[in-house]
DNA sequence: ATAATATTCAAATGATTATTTGACTGTTTG
DNA sequence: CAAACAGTCAAATAATCATTTGAATATTAT
């Protein structure tokens, strides 16, 4: 809750309510950093595959057309994220959406959004 | 659709159908160039300011505390991705969240994940 | 018209990030 | 143990992006 804000003009009635209801900056900067993971073509299309299969890297690597390098790096950073997670089986590794709230709701972002972006 | 892929190991029995149902590539990159707003901790303040009140640039900047130059590089990224409008209002220009379904869903998500964030 | 206010723009800098390449680690099979 | 396979790592490059600053534009008030 942050204490009386003075804003150079007076447009809204409410906005005293919606300054003390705004989150710390650290909040902002870790939704950001969780959002930030959508915010490359690559990155989404490899989260948008694990949100519909579990997968070793090669698999990944061949359903989504990019070099095993780059999905194993771009897992690394989902992996950091908390959004996957890997588990090892033989000599390959399968990585799969992680069983989180966060994880979910981008899930459903992700579903929501290719419902505008894909219309049947 | 797809045509036939062939990945190289075989372990999802209904992966074919997945491949088939991936968007196109040139779809991942318009859908992760809307969740690249959202991943910059400033943008998303902003954002999530617009979520719950109009404002002018003045007030925007002093509600986040950011200056005002910076706000108004910011605002005009989310308006070139039509997450946001403005309207010019005497000498000042006020802004708000656009009445589309991407920025609805953009609102959702942000709601969404402040619930989890910053639990009551 | 002049001054004051609100906002935008453009250039410069610094920081972060994606991609490529090849070498490296770990695992299974013969 | 050696060969083959799966995945990761690290260095280098290229690309993108945020921030700062000050000048420029547009509107209103005197």
């Amino acid at each position: 809750m942050n204490s009386l804000t003075h804003l150079p003009h007076d447009h809204d009635k409410n906005i005293q309510n919606v300054l003390n209801s705004m989150p710390e900056s650290k909040k902002f900067s870790e939704a950001a950093s969780l959002f930030q993971q959508l915010g490359d073509g690559t990155r989404l299309k490899i989260l948008w595959f694990l949100c519909h299969s579990r997968e070793c890297v090669s698999n990944i690597a061949a359903a989504v057309g990019m070099s095993k390098a780059v999905v194993s790096h771009h897992l690394q950073l989902l992996r950091k994220s908390n959004l996957v997670t890997s588990e090892r089986i033989g000599q390959e590794i399968h990585y799969s959406l992680n069983n989180t709230r966060e994880a979910e709701l981008i899930h459903q972002a992700i579903d929501s959004i290719f419902d505008i972006t894909c219309p049947k």
